[in-house]
RNA sequence: GGGGGCGUAGCUCAGUUGGUUAGAGCGCUUGCUUGACAUGCAAGAGGUCAUCGGUUCGAUUCCGCUCGCUCCCA
């Protein structure tokens, strides 16, 4: 009958499409507050708008999609709200580059108005692609719910933030060192910026005292910069340098006049002990210049050219300027020396541009009032980071945290809410745009041309989203949320932030749990990038292999917070493995009806075995599964499934299914099938919910979708040892008589005879005719002369296999049997004399250790006793 | 310079309160059209759990040193 409808290989292709939209038309993703269930809620990590799905976004979505449907199946009343986020630079890059290659224009060319419609219009014909992504692989996100962070809502609660936050004293406008793209135009923050390792050189230069008295030498990797320097800085406690503190050098090429100071920031360790001091170009040297009240000279511009001030080099370009002012050096004798070294060169993290540190003024959060609160809420446990080394990570950051500096010249972002009267030069900041300056009445105001950091309005993700700064029913019962799924590579740019955010304006931690994860590289190790091309489209393992074999190749297997290689290779065993549940479930239908098995008490040992490892394994996952051990939780279903449910558990339903064992052994056994078919199919659920859905509609069943079913814990209740003890043995002498079987080369065909004995349940018999391949098995009366002996602690089976058996070889084989024995006897013996083990250590073990001893030496008694009659 | 991670079978990796005959996938060897599946079945080979030391009755697991690789921060 069903075996008909099912083909031997299963197509994802046809099936998932079909799925996912008979969940969206049932609104199962769907969560309204009800104070009557416990609410699970969460929020995803918005993905850039320009993005397309990558194996990162299928990482980590995945993640998120497998707690979410675990824990709408168990009863929590769900919301997993999805959305994109604006993404400044990227999507500012993207627009640019797009108006310059169709029209050949820049945004300056449009002006600011025009460019933003063009970057709504760009939005609104592309900004969905990666919500649509999101749904192949399955995402059960609430979208109804779906938001953006520039939408009106989001908008409103970013403008609500900074103004309470600039009232509050928290937001402020300074000249400060800040980090400036030259090719983006615009300042960035410190998480912006990213340190890499490169060649350079180190250029020793010999500056002159103004006295005559000789000179001293520094050494820099970026000599261009000394244009402006405006002291010299040693270590106070330096001994080598205490008689010149307070003298003057002059500045080679420039002929200025600048101090030496002491400063504990100088590391009397490295290189000469002296270090230049440009205030103007390095965020230390800033600051010591801030404690000397030191002047700043600018010497290189936003564009990365040398300034008005840098002189006759003016115009040049920065790295031009370095190599004439090293000619220059040289040939003035300045230039002591050049050595190659390896210095930490900071890059812009969009476009790898080197970075000039630059004085401008910006708007700063000031961060030590906001982290606080941040730091206790981790230190105090009310926010756990799964796996717990990274709340190490995130306290090192925030107890470390320099003022956030937000402001950012580009055109595409929320607007900064500060207006300036042209009149008096009133600063107004405001939530919404003032008529008129509240000082002078003057009506010229105009507005802050800076947009915020796209970071301000993400860190406001998990309550803006909920409708804030309106007290809305949602946030009133989804928030805080329960769990955010995200990698480590974004603790400092954005749970950091959510974590201040959240706790400043709802007076509430933002989400009880942090789960982390790693990296998904290339099969190399390396981590993907378009330069390397070494990407993967999940969207083209989607089309090859189905998003339930991608979704389960993501996590099984990957302990907490580490990274994964991708290999085409595991993406084929989880296709086979999807197989593989596919067609155990052929085999299961071809033995139900089209009803639901009555309920029976099981009584065969292969079923209480059977329902005994299936209660163990779910509770296992149900355990993996809230403590976010994902991908332990997969490996265990890939085992339990693959290795106990289709190797074992099948082959041995199939005597009772059959009819070789009776009426009511089948009834039974139909029914602890279909219950065990039920159950593996709920706990694969959330990890691959296509073809669980799939098998599930057609198996004989009560509901509408298993998704929405219940999780299985409460009907099954199973639990016999005794079974599985006698289980284990079974499997045991089974595996041994299937090895002798190999070793002689008995053909799989070739049916045996097999003398028994010891104790073997008429079941036991029925199993062992069907795994072992025997005609016939029968207890002891007369020793067989020549057969081959397996031998397990209870059982020692004899197959009389006369032309097919070599004597020697067999007592080899024993004996080789025997020695493994004597060195596990040893062993557990061993253990079992020391007093300090029987005394200290607890009794399970201690009589675990026993009787594997006794079936140890059970079971060497009877090799030994074969052995004799062998010779 | 500070901090984190990793080092387990040929390769990629699991192994969470210290007690297992140390596991999986892929690869390899041998044999199979076995009444679900060749995207499969059965059997097998392959490991001083990086090194050295400590704690303990007992260490792959906890602690420390060393070596190698890697990431973050300064």
């Amino acid at each position: 009958m069903c075996e008909k409808h099912l083909p031997t290989v299963y197509d994802p292709k046809e099936v998932e499409d079909r799925w996912y939209r008979y969940w969206l038309e049932n609104k199962y993703f769907h969560g309204e507050p009800d104070a009557k269930h416990e609410p699970f809620s969460v929020v995803i990590p918005p993905p850039n708008v320009t993005a397309n799905l990558h194996i990162g976004h299928a990482l980590d979505n995945t993640m998120q999609d497998i707690l979410v449907r675990f824990n709408r199946m168990n009863g929590k009343n769900t919301t997993w709200i999805p959305g994109t986020d604006h993404a400044g630079i990227a999507t500012q890059i993207k627009v640019e580059q797009m108006l310059r290659e169709q029209e050949g224009i820049t945004r300056h060319d449009l002006g600011r108005d025009e460019f933003l419609k063009r970057v709504w219009a760009w939005k609104e014909k592309y900004g969905s692609t990666i919500i649509n992504q999101l749904k192949k692989l399955g995402a059960s996100c609430d979208w109804d719910r779906e938001r953006f962070t520039m939408d009106e809502g989001c908008s409103q609660a970013v403008r609500e933030v900074f103004v309470r936050l600039y009232e509050k004293g928290l937001i402020y406008q300074g000249d400060y060192i800040i980090n400036w793209c030259p090719r983006c135009q615009t300042a960035l923050s410190d998480v912006e910026v990213e340190h890499t390792d490169m060649q350079g050189h180190f250029w020793h230069i010999r500056y002159p005292f103004a006295d005559g008295s000789g000179y001293i030498t520094i050494a820099t990797t970026r000599p261009e910069t000394m244009l402006g320097d405006t002291a010299i800085a040693v270590h106070p406690d330096d001994e080598r340098y205490q008689s010149i503190i307070g003298k003057e050098v002059i500045l080679p090429l420039v002929g200025r006049h600048i101090p030496i100071v002491a400063d504990e920031y100088v590391d009397p360790e490295f290189g000469t002990g002296m270090v230049k001091i440009t205030p103007g170009h390095d965020p230390n040297d800033f600051e010591v210049g801030q404690r000397h009240s030191l002047p700043i000279e600018t010497v290189i511009g936003f564009n990365a050219k040398m300034t008005e001030n840098a002189g006759k080099y003016a115009g040049m370009d920065r790295y031009e300027a370095r190599e004439a002012i090293v000619k220059e050096l040289a040939e003035g004798g300045f230039l002591v020396k050049t050595e190659d070294c390896q210095h930490a060169v900071s890059t812009c993290y969009r476009c790898n541009t080197i970075i000039e540190p630059l004085v401008s003024k910006q708007w700063f959060v000031k961060m030590k009032p906001l982290a606080e609160p941040a730091i206790a809420a981790v230190k105090e446990g009310r926010i756990k980071f799964y796996p717990d080394r990274f709340s190490k990570l995130y306290l090192s950051w925030v107890e470390n945290v320099r003022d956030w500096c937000i402001s950012r010249q580009l055109w595409w972002g929320h607007r900064i809410p500060v207006w300036y009267c042209d009149d008096c030069g009133e600063v107004i900041v405001a939530r919404e745009e003032p008529t008129k300056c509240p000082k002078c009445n003057s009506t010229k105001l105009h507005q802050d041309p800076d947009v915020l950091d796209t970071w301000f309005s993400s860190a406001l993700w998990p309550f803006s989203t909920m409708g804030w700064p309106e007290q809305t029913k949602e946030l009133n019962y989804f928030y805080p949320t329960s769990v955010l799924v995200t990698g480590f590579d974004i603790i400092y740019f954005w749970v950091a932030r959510m974590i201040f955010m959240g706790i400043e304006f709802m007076g509430e931690i933002p989400f009880h749990d942090v789960c982390i994860h790693g990296l998904v590289r290339d099969h190399l190790g390396r981590k993907m990038s378009k330069s390397l091309g070494n990407g993967i489209d999940p969207l083209e393992i989607i089309a090859d292999y189905g998003a339930d074999a991608l979704r389960y190749t993501l996590v099984n297997g990957v302990a907490p917070g580490n990274d994964m290689r991708f290999h085409q290779d595991k993406v084929e065993a989880s296709r086979n493995f999807m197989n593989k549940i596919w067609n155990a479930s052929r085999f299961a239908l071809m033995h139900l009806g089209s009803e639901v098995p009555e309920e029976c008490e099981p009584s065969l040992l292969a079923n209480r075995w059977f329902l005994t490892r299936l209660k163990h394994t779910l509770d296992a996952l149900t355990r993996n599964l809230q403590n976010y051990d994902i991908g332990e939780g997969a490996r265990l279903l890939y085992d339990f499934v693959w290795g106990e449910f289709c190797d074992w558990f099948i082959e041995l339903s199939k005597p009772a299914l059959y009819g070789h064992m009776g009426e009511a052994a089948k009834k039974e056994t139909s029914y602890v099938l279909w219950l065990s078919l039920d159950t593996i199919l709920k706990m694969l659920h959330p990890y691959v919910p296509f073809i669980t859905e799939e098998i599930w509609q057609t198996m004989p069943h009560e509901g509408a979708s298993i998704m929405v079913e219940m999780w299985p814990l409460e009907n099954l209740s199973f639990e016999d040892n005794d079974a599985e003890r006698d289980m284990t043995e079974l499997v045991e002498l089974i595996t041994q008589i299937r090895n002798i079987r190999a070793e002689l080369g008995v053909l799989p065909s070739k049916e045996i005879r097999i003398i028994y004995e010891g104790r073997l349940l008429p079941e036991q018999i029925a199993y062992l005719k069907a795994l072992a391949k025997a005609s016939e098995i029968v207890p002891l009366t007369e020793k067989p002369e020549k057969a081959v002996t397996a031998v397990v602690a209870g059982i020692t089976a004899y197959m009389p296999l006369a032309d097919m058996i070599d004597l020697d070889k067999e007592m080899a084989r024993i004996k080789a049997e025997i020695a493994k024995m004597d060195k596990e006897i040893a062993l557990a013996s061993g253990k079992l004399k020391n007093p300090g083990f029987v005394d200290k250590a607890p009794a399970v073990v201690v009589e675990k250790e026993r009787e594997k001893l006794s079936d140890y030496q059970s079971k060497r008694e009877k090799l030994v006793q074969r052995l004799h009659e062998l010779i």
